[in-house]
DNA sequence: AACCGTCTTGACGTTAACGTAACTCTGACT
DNA sequence: AGTCAGAGTTACGTTAACGTCAAGACGGTT
């Protein structure tokens, strides 16, 4: 055991939350480094808190949308003020909803792509269940499980 | 008249395009290096079909979505092979799903933080409305009108 | 004591997505 | 004929977000 973890939830080591949320030590450090996690030490080594975690959480999510790092830390930094003085928390407020904004934007454009895909895709299927309907991908997992079928749930490994 | 625009609305130049989108012809020159656009030529100048201007639609809403440029060109390699061999068209319906499931991913990923920053916006106006209601943003543009407000719709340059 | 694995801190390399500068080539105008 | 804006091509520079490698520190095992 590398850390003093009495309650194991309460702390990770790194590689803990690389495992989980699938990224690497490089990359949590390099996130510290630009200011957007700041995990206590032991010694050298770092050790995150369950308020890390949830910060990596957003960050993750937040680089998923589209964010720029920079972005991400200014929302972070938004969150982390949040009982700050009177005047900062009115501030905080309009970029918070600067953001809700933006993020809305993000969300209709999303909601383009899907919507032209879905119609691209809808073509190509109405299109080769008339030429070869056999090669139609039978996605089993989206639907209700077919009754009689051998091979179970194909799994991506 | 830089172009033979007989029928100004079916073709533009890279300028147009820039305006219209607000990027910049380095940028456009950049997708077409890398496979995303490919316009018509008029002696060395470059003609953008209507086309040319759904696919530069398509290739900054991806951006927007926090596609890179190279999953971006494959979405659109699949519009293009839309109509080729039958295989072909199994294989893309397979890619076009993909990509589907994928940006649905990125949809919760943006509902969750849209949600997470109403929430903290919520805590801070109902902290501010109680000790310094003065300093309350008035977003008079997204609820209804005010009757009696001189300052019409305070609109960002 | 030697070794192993995991952590650390630099420092440099890399890729994506352009920006910027330098120079050329036209076509339009005066 | 000169010039001038706008489009073009190289080619090099830049920023973000890490990857990769080297060299040590620390705790546990054999």
């Amino acid at each position: 055991m590398p850390l003093d973890l009495r309650r194991p939830e309460r702390a990770f080591t790194i590689r803990q939350l690389c495992l989980e949320f699938k990224c690497t030590p490089r990359a949590l450090r390099f996130y510290e480094d630009k200011g957007l996690l700041a995990p206590a030490r032991q010694g050298l080594n770092r050790v995150y808190s369950y308020k890390d975690r949830a910060r990596l959480q957003l960050i993750l999510r937040g680089k998923r949308v589209g964010l720029s790092l920079a972005e991400i830390r200014e929302i972070l930094q938004l969150y982390d003020k949040e009982d700050g003085g009177v005047a900062q928390n009115a501030k905080a407020l309009r970029r918070f909803k600067e953001r809700i904004v933006a993020l809305e934007q993000r969300r209709e454009d999303i909601d383009h792509a899907i919507a032209e895909l879905r119609e691209a895709s809808g073509r190509l299927e109405a299109l080769l269940s008339k030429v070869r309907p056999d090669l139609l991908p039978n996605d089993t997992e989206f639907t209700q499980p077919p009754p009689s079928r051998a091979t179970a749930s194909p799994r991506h490994v």
